[in-house]
RNA sequence: GGGCGAUUGGCUCAGCGGUAGAGCGCUGCCUUCACACGGCAGAGGUCACUGGUUCGAUCCCAGUAUCGCCCACCA
């Protein structure tokens, strides 16, 4: 139940409306541009320019909308951000999105579908303008979404990738690399995806188990003596090419081999040395086809004979260039045979039985087929098997790009974190395949070339324009499109103005940090690393590299640790739990979790956790404030107490540790050491403690404790606001009455006090004792019992008796007092009158449990110092910490024996 | 096929050469005047297995098993 109070906070935290309106407020002053953030309040830096922080949003797709991997992303971004405007950084967070071309152009050509048309219909010139009409349309759905999740980007300068800025750089980077020598066309073998009728880079293909057949194919025909290889064989060599002649070779793709032009054997096997240069008759097709030796063939493999089928397959078009062998196309762009004959016209699936099929009506030719699993590739963006294919396409040399993004790397000027992640990225660019970056797609930047009349050498003549030329008249362009990551590749400087020598170019690059996960390292970041380094290569080095630190966080599992996916159907919406919970307990959660290199998992048990605590800051919060709590500055906090102390030495720790956790990127940890000290030594203890001077009718102690309580709430929602930062702006607003907590100075609040933790420790030692024996003997929490501490005159605790009545309700002896219990702890006997009705024998249980854990601990710890060994080589330190183990233990067992003693 | 990582209470995860931690869940008591989205107390683990190094191993090393991820042009 949510009742109003005189302070005018209700009793429970209502998300929906805060989050609404702060965040209108924070867009509307400004706070997300550098320009307004109003560096000067920072004494550390006056004079001097404030720092620049950077981050360039990972560009979501057009089509997407948030999942929960972006919430987390977004999350860590943010709270980076708000972190580094607090410290006084020239803050930009810059966001936008990706052009996403297979996706958008997917998505919009079965839009037409629906209305019974192809893309074909409408004409390249109207097709690409309808998908301009639906990106205004539907597209971005993301960006309304990432201000619910308090995303402090600077809207102000969102870019899309195919906006007029960015598809100048585009150009620009092109015409560069051309001019350089970088990018090339070829006819080659690259992956071809027969549904969306494009090439796909490396990166677009994934390679999944697949269930197949190895068919093991009887090359060349014995039944007819004559000419080739036949003649010579059936003498025993091994079942490659054994009884029957030929030479046996295997194949997972049957329909291929109309296409083949050549067998392949190694050059050292003995097996199959005296057919080289020998032709079989391919069966099927009459055709007879030479035996070449290629050092590529695994003698291991299959029969260690392979079928060569230039045009259809990246190996043995190599083998073909290599033996100067035809090639020959036998499918066309959907997959369908076209060789003449009867499997013309058939799907390669349906190919593919239909030839083993005919292949079996000579009982020789098929040897045996035998089930097979082997990784076979499927189109990133809709599953497609990919098909090798043989056509003239786009590619950058990517060599030296490469060496230059992992020698950034190597150098230390980028940095990776975790730094695990240091020999994948190795792996990856050291051995980076030319990329192929034309696509046979119409939404996308068009290639700048151009192509006019036969030049002298009868080829036509070629021209790369750059973005303030014109192509000659009549000439045409180039009908391909680029990769999308060609050009999220330049985003981290696209996006800041480049090639133009902006000013924000100028202060924002390189970006300060990257944030991403870990499973797009490879598509991504290598290749901005690339593209970064060569781009600003007029720079100096440590200046030309996109971002100085790269953040690669884990992915999210669902509660049980499984990948999330649509199939599974264990998908979490986080809008859904922000309805429900509130974008603070959403983000809090994501970023609690998340710990360097590690997957993390996530329940929606843990985000109500969060939503809890949300609402315990807003009672803490709302107590401060009905007890008159108000923010001062650390100077003005004066006649303080041990408990006074206690709390400001371990919010200095705190302040410390999670300055230190966010900069070392351990926002789990982060998260956690604020989270115990809000609600274990905040509110569980100081709040408590405070209770007694603020009703305590002196009005000295009750000011003090109320500016300390203003201090430590307005120092901890400091703290909290990057991960937190809606509640905890309307808190830190309340308390202060300012405007917002966003550009208030980060705390570096310090002043431990190990005497006043020693002695609250043994206030809570005593605490704790005496619950538990109040919990053993059942009384309720509430009921007041009379009890004296004796012997407290003269120790530490001697202050704190108010206190220690207070937090455990012991009221004062009175008349007829008389001992029923007495309990041992922290040097203080507390004798309590039950009337009489103390359970012995539930005390007399527990103090025997907790004699005999004494005793055991006793005898470990004073065995462990009668090990010579142990004494001569254990540190002294670890010594002297067993030493007191022992004496603790032996005084328990002292203690506990008196206490059994008592008890008759 | 290659590389990397994981294996800790019911669940999800921290941790770390020297007395096992958290959150959630669970048990008992309690509407104590910030909060039942709460308070107090409590139960629960031979830190995957087998060897090795060490005075001492959950932690280091080797091997085994299971799981996961990334990379991959052996047909």
């Amino acid at each position: 139940m949510t009742t109003r109070e005189p302070d005018g906070l209700p009793s429970q935290y209502a998300p929906a409306e805060v989050e609404t309106r702060r965040y209108e407020q924070w867009e509307k002053a400004g706070y997300f541009q550098p320009e307004a953030q109003g560096h000067s309040q920072s004494e550390a830096q006056q004079g001097a320019a404030a720092p620049a922080f950077t981050i360039v949003l990972p560009p979501p797709n057009v089509t997407g909308s948030l999942h929960v991997g972006h919430a987390l992303d977004h999350t860590l971004m943010d709270a980076l951000a708000r972190w580094h405007r607090m410290r006084g950084f020239r803050t930009l967070w810059l966001p936008g999105m990706d052009h996403a071309g297979i996706a958008t152009q997917n998505v919009v050509e079965r839009e037409l579908a629906k209305e019974g048309l192809s893309r074909h219909d409408l004409g390249r010139e109207a097709f690409v303008e309808r998908v301009w009409r639906w990106k205004a349309e539907y597209g971005g759905k993301i960006l309304g979404q990432m201000r619910r999740l308090g995303d402090s980007v600077d809207w102000t300068r969102e870019r899309f990738t195919m906006d007029e800025g960015l598809s100048r750089a585009v150009q620009t980077m092109f015409k560069r690399l051309y001019d350089d020598g970088l990018i090339y066309r070829d006819n080659r073998i690259i992956n071809w995806c027969p549904r969306c009728l494009t090439a796909l880079s490396d990166i677009e293909v994934n390679h999944e188990d697949d269930e197949g057949e190895l068919v093991y194919i009887r090359y060349g025909d014995n039944s007819k003596t004559g000419d080739g290889a036949g003649d010579r064989t059936g003498d025993g060599t091994g079942t490659a090419a054994g009884a029957g002649g030929g030479i046996v070779v295997a194949t997972t793709r049957a329909e291929t081999m109309l296409g083949d032009t050549a067998v392949a054997v190694h050059p050292d096997d003995e097996r199959y040395a005296h057919l080289v240069g020998k032709t079989v008759e391919l069966p099927l097709t009459g055709r007879r086809i030479p035996i070449v030796a290629d050092a590529h063939v695994d003698p291991e493999f299959g029969t260690g004979a392979v079928k060569v089928t230039p045009a259809h397959d990246p190996n043995d078009f190599e083998i073909g260039r290599r033996h100067d062998l035809p090639t020959l196309t036998i499918m066309d762009e959907h997959g369908v045979i076209t060789a003449p004959g009867p499997f013309e016209g058939l799907d390669r699936f349906e190919a593919r039985p239909a030839i083993v099929a005919a292949l079996r009506e000579d009982g020789r030719i098929v040897k045996e087929v035998r089930p097979y699993v082997h990784a076979v590739g499927h189109c990133d963006r809709c599953g497609t098997v990919v098909e090798p294919r043989l056509s003239l396409q786009w590619f950058v040399r990517v060599a030296t790009l490469a060496k230059a993004a992992g020698d950034a790397v190597r150098d230390g000027r980028t940095v990776l974190y975790p730094s695990e992640m240091n020999a994948r990225f190795f792996g990856w660019v050291d051995d980076m395949h030319d990329w192929c970056i034309s696509r046979q797609l119409w939404w996308g930047h068009r290639i700048p070339v151009w192509y006019g009349p036969d030049g002298p050498d009868g080829q036509p003549q070629v021209r790369c324009v750059g973005p303030d030329e014109e192509a000659p008249a009549g000439w045409t362009q180039d009908a391909d499109v680029l990769d999308t990551w060609f050009s999220s590749g330049l985003w981290p400087f696209s996006t800041l103005g480049w090639p133009e020598p902006t000013a924000d170019l100028r202060e924002f690059y390189p970006t300060s940090v990257l944030v991403t996960g870990y499973d797009i390292l490879f598509f991504w970041v290598a290749r901005m690393m690339m593209f970064g380094t060569y781009a600003m290569k007029d720079r100096a080095p440590q200046e030309a590299v996109p971002f100085r630190k790269v953040l690669l966080h884990g992915l999210i599992r669902d509660q049980f640790g499984k990948k999330m996916s649509k199939s599974k159907g264990n998908t979490v919406d986080p809008l859904e739990l922000i309805d429900r919970f509130g974008a603070d307990a959403v983000r809090f959660t994501l970023a609690r979790g998340a710990n360097l290199g590690g997957d993390m998992s996530l329940a929606e048990d843990w985000v109500a956790g969060s939503r809890n605590f949300c609402n315990k800051l807003w009672n803490a919060t709302r107590f401060a404030l009905m007890n008159g709590a108000t923010s001062v500055r650390s100077g003005e906090l004066t006649e303080l107490t041990a408990a006074d102390r206690w709390i400001l030495s371990r919010l200095s720790a705190v302040t410390g540790d999670v300055t230190r956790w966010l900069d070392e990127f351990e926002f789990g940890k982060a998260c956690d050491a604020l989270y115990h000290f809000a609600w274990d030594e905040f509110c569980d203890w100081y709040l408590e403690l405070a209770k007694v001077p603020l009703a305590s009718g002196d009005e000295a102690a009750a000011a003090s404790t109320r500016r300390v309580l203003g201090f430590v709430l307005d120092q901890m929602l400091k703290l909290l606001h990057p991960v937190m930062p809606f509640v905890t702006d309307e808190l830190w607003c309340a308390l202060t009455g300012e405007d917002s907590v966003m550009l208030a100075p980060w705390p570096e609040f310090a002043l431990p006090d190990p005497a006043a933790e020693a002695e609250l420790a043994s206030l809570m030692r005593l605490v704790t004792e005496v619950r538990r024996f109040r919990s053993d003997q059942g009384l309720r929490p509430g009921q007041r019992v009379p009890a004296r501490l004796a012997g407290i005159e003269g120790t530490p605790l001697a202050p704190h008796e108010e206190s220690i009545r207070s937090l455990l309700r012991l009221t004062a002896p009175e008349d007829g007092f008389a001992v029923s219990a007495s309990l041992a702890a922290e040097e203080v006997m507390v004798e309590i009158d039950l009337a009489g009705t103390v359970d012995v024998e539930a005390e007399r249980k527990r103090l025997e449990k907790d004699l005999a854990a004494a005793r055991k601990e006793a005898a470990q710890t004073s065995g462990k110092l009668g090990n010579e060994s142990f004494m001569a080589k254990a540190p002294a330190d670890v010594i002297a910490k067993t030493r007191q183990r022992l004496a603790d233990a032996e005084a328990d067992t002292v203690r506990l024996e008196s206490r059994l003693a008592t008890l008759g």
